[in-house]
DNA sequence: GAGTTTGAAACT
DNA sequence: CAGTTTCAAACTC
């Protein structure tokens, strides 16, 4: 299993979430002891949480009744007929698939609940038509699930965790039923412990839901409604799946320090039900007000609430609009920074024409940071790629990368970095991908042709850390281990205000260093720019994007604010190539580095500042970081209003420069040197005469220059203009152009005709003026003989 | 373009 | 923290 260790959480923004590896048990209901520990975050190495309340991984899947052995092989394999995934977990999410069609009514059972474990790492969810049970892949243990009541009503009582480590945890339930209508509802709870979670079903008709052999289609559209109820602030994403196969997979998030939401994507692809993918966020523990937003996914019902600390609770279920193929991300602020946000909800529907399928982002609160996790099964190695918005801002791009990798994007509103994640999950995998620890994912299918890799977003949970690698948990004795390789990445780019502070000592890139045997997961956090070398391969931007401006400049790269020059200043300006040499383009001698730049059209040499290296880029911006946690800042702050409070943060220590070279970093951000300089002999003050003169110079230099430049322009469009003109002459007459006739036989008599002139005035004894007069005269008739002539005839004649 | 100068970054 | 070394950009020729 791999488990995403708390520096992690430290490394990513608290926006974002960021789910690990979906872990795969062979045994469908695990209670091995041994495997829960090992799942069980460190207890000693506590990672400030968004929340203060430690976050557990809950999990209550549903769980079939079918054999282990047929368990284990649906979850190990992707199959086609796998129509449900569902995977993930924050702390405290629970999630459940439905993946069938119950013909049986309130298929879940005392008997099953029985079965609820405590192993974190092995979760397992599969719903077999002869019934529902439930396995607990989260810590606490659910005594009595819940109970149905006969108005169609579900009531989920939590009870307080058994272990000692799990009392301390927020509980969370999330549960699944498919009613006798065939109807399946999903419920994503976190409440308070002890708290019931009442869930009142719609009077549905009971369908004579036999049970549905894998792989057989479904005939009939799956209706699904989810429901999230909790005060927790996670991010809560809840994949639904067509309810086709009878195993849905549920992972159990390592704990604490994970906070996700991750979407499921199945990869299997169901030719006739509905596909829905929702995410939820969980409620917040802290019973702060929860927001829970939840997008209408395809023909899928979702019942989204605000919920209130205070269950229980009955929650209608509605129905979902959506008619394709979509998933839904409603990323929800924490309450604890917004505790009165209203709920906002913004659809983003991606177009991903290329994959056959659509990713829906629905933002569900404004301004608190969102931790989405999104997870894709496959059962095919594919490329796909993913836009998240999270947060107020919105925006899509879809980024088709030349290699196996899947590419997310998410950007954080205010947040001046782009998180864009890449999952590489290629070799050959099971339905039941490893998943980090509180990853769920769960793909439906129909639309959905192709579903690729896990996509993963973090957020570093612990302010102003410094991004450290992480190295998750190699997989534990009886998980499924996968070959899949997968990548996430980070990119800063964009300004987020609230994220901002955890944000400031973010390195340009972070990459997590997979374990032995964690199927090489890598985490990077890259600029912005890498964006930009994502898209050399060519991209789709998904139009719809509301505050998002795509990238468009392939060699235009984003930076970072430097020097105090914004980032749309620097970015207007080409960067400028590096020409390391031994550095390998990874220390701060390498601007395209210190910039939090990959490096890029450069002439430097054994550079490792690239995505080819992205360990070796997070270890050293790491060991930067540990020597300064402020190396990546902006040397420059700017100051209060204009440039005239901009000074460097440091100061300059130069010593023979005068500071009146670029030499001198404040000289070269056109600044002057403050009381934070060191610097001898400085002539960079405001009165130094030196630093005017050379001012001066500068700026003729700069003034000549543009006028250069201008003239240029000007001359090259003239001379465009006149060829744009006399093209339909040569095209259109059939002749050629009145120069072409200007032969060297012409020449020659237009050159004796002038010496005449010239002779003539020179016996005249006319005045010099007069005689260049004449000559100059003389050379505009016969240039106009030669004009009128090129109509006329191949062969103009000149005569004086 | 090669060599020198310079100062930040890295190292001790 | 200070001194030294390394490094790459800036600069000079």
């Amino acid at each position: 299993m791999e488990v995403v260790s708390p520096e992690l959480n430290s490394l990513l923004p608290d926006e974002i979430m960021d789910t690990e590896a979906i872990v795969m048990d062979d045994e469908p209901h695990s209670e091995s002891p041994a495997a829960s520990g090992q799942s069980l975050p460190s207890e000693d190495t506590p990672v400030p949480m968004e929340t203060d309340v430690p976050a557990v991984p809950e999990i209550v899947s549903l769980c079939s009744d079918a054999p282990p052995t047929q368990l284990t092989q649906a979850l190990t394999t992707s199959t086609p007929t796998d129509s449900t995934l569902c995977s993930t977990t924050s702390a405290t999410q629970l999630l459940l698939t439905p993946s069938t069609v119950s013909s049986s009514p309130l298929p879940l059972r005392p008997a099953t609940a029985s079965n609820l474990t405590c192993a974190t790492t092995k979760t397992t969810t599969s719903i077999s038509p002869a019934g529902i049970s439930l396995t607990s892949g989260g810590l606490q243990k659910l005594s009595a699930p819940f109970t149905l009541s006969a108005n169609h009503q579900i009531i989920l009582n939590k009870v307080a965790s058994s272990s000692g480590a799990d009392t301390t945890r927020s509980p969370g339930i999330t549960t699944t039923s498919t009613p006798p209508g065939g109807q399946k509802f999903m419920v994503t709870a976190i409440g308070k412990s002890g708290q019931p979670i009442v869930l009142q079903l719609p009077h549905t008709g009971s369908k004579p839901g036999s049970g549905q052999v894998l792989g057989e289609a479904k005939a009939h559209p799956q209706h699904f409604k989810v429901v999230t109820i909790g005060g927790r602030t996670d991010l809560k994403p809840v994949m639904v799946s067509q309810a086709v196969s009878s195993v849905s997979q549920v992972s159990s998030l390592q704990a604490q320090q994970l906070k996700t939401v991750q979407i499921a994507k199945k990869a299997q692809v169901s030719s006739a039900g509905p596909i829905k993918f929702i995410i939820t966020k969980a409620v917040n523990s802290k019973g702060l007000t929860a927001q829970t937003s939840v997008s209408n996914v395809i023909t899928g019902r979702v019942l989204s609430t605000s919920s209130p600390v205070t269950p229980p609770r009955t929650i209608t279920l509605s129905e979902t609009l959506s008619s394709t193929s979509k998933i839904a991300i409603s990323p929800l602020k924490s309450p604890s920074k917004v505790p009165s946000s209203p709920q906002k909800s913004v659809s983003l529907p991606l177009n991903m024409a290329h994959l056959g399928q659509q990713i829906l982002v629905q933002q569900s609160t404004a301004s608190s940071p969102a931790k989405v996790v999104c997870s894709q099964s496959t059962s095919q190695p594919m490329k796909s790629m993913q836009a998240v918005t999270v947060g107020t801002q919105q925006f899509k791009t879809i980024f088709p990368l030349s290699t196996p990798s899947n590419v997310q994007q998410i950007q954080v509103p205010g947040s001046r970095f782009h998180y864009v994640r890449l999952v590489t999950a290629t070799t050959g995998n099971s339905t039941g991908q490893a998943a980090s620890p509180g990853t769920n994912s769960s793909m439906t299918a129909k639309p959905m042709v192709v579903n690729t890799a896990q996509v993963r977003m973090s957020v570093p949970i612990v302010p102003a850390q410094p991004m450290k690698q992480v190295v998750p948990k190699p997989l534990t004795s009886g998980q499924v281990v996968t070959t899949q390789t997968q990548q996430r990445l980070i990119m800063p780019a964009t300004p987020l205000p609230q994220i901002q502070p955890n944000l400031t000592n973010l390195p340009p890139g972070t990459v997590l260093a997979p374990a032995p045997g964690s199927g090489n997961l890598s985490y990077a956090v890259l600029p912005a720019q890498y964006v930009t070398q994502l898209q050399q391969s060519a991209y789709v931007t998904l139009a719809g994007s509301a505050g998002f401006s795509t990238p468009t400049g392939i060699q235009t790269q984003a930076r970072l604010p430097l020097n105090g020059v914004s980032t749309s200043d620097t970015a207007s300006r080409p960067r400028k190539p590096c020409n390391c040499t031994k550095s390998q383009c990874l220390k701060l001698y390498c601007d395209c580095f210190a910039n939090g730049e990959f490096c890029q059209s450069c002439n430097c040499t054994n550079c490792s500042n690239n995505l080819e290296h992205e360990t070796e880029r997070a270890k050293a911006i790491k060991a930067c970081l540990d020597r300064n946690p402020e190396a990546f800042k902006p040397k420059i702050g700017k100051g209060k209003e204009g440039e005239a409070d901009r000074r460097h943060s440091k100061g300059c220590n130069c010593k023979r420069s005068g500071c009146l070279k670029n030499y001198c970093e404040c000289y070269e951000a056109k600044i002057m040197c403050s009381s934070n300089c060191k610097c001898v002999g400085c002539k960079n003050f405001e009165e130094s005469p030196e630093r005017k003169t050379l001012m001066h110079l500068a700026d003729a230099a700069e003034v000549r220059v543009q006028q250069q430049t201008a003239a240029k322009t000007k001359l090259s469009s003239q001379i465009s203009d006149l060829l744009t003109r006399t093209t339909p002459a040569i095209t259109s007459g059939g002749g050629r152009m009145p120069y072409t006739f200007v032969t060297k036989e012409v020449a020659e008599a237009t050159c004796e005709c002038l010496l005449e002139k010239a002779e003539q005035a020179e016996l005249n004894h006319q005045p010099q003026a007069a005689a260049e007069r004449m000559v100059l005269e003389e050379f505009g008739r016969c240039l106009m003989r030669i004009i009128s002539s090129a109509g006329k005839t191949d062969c103009p004649s000149i005569n004086c």
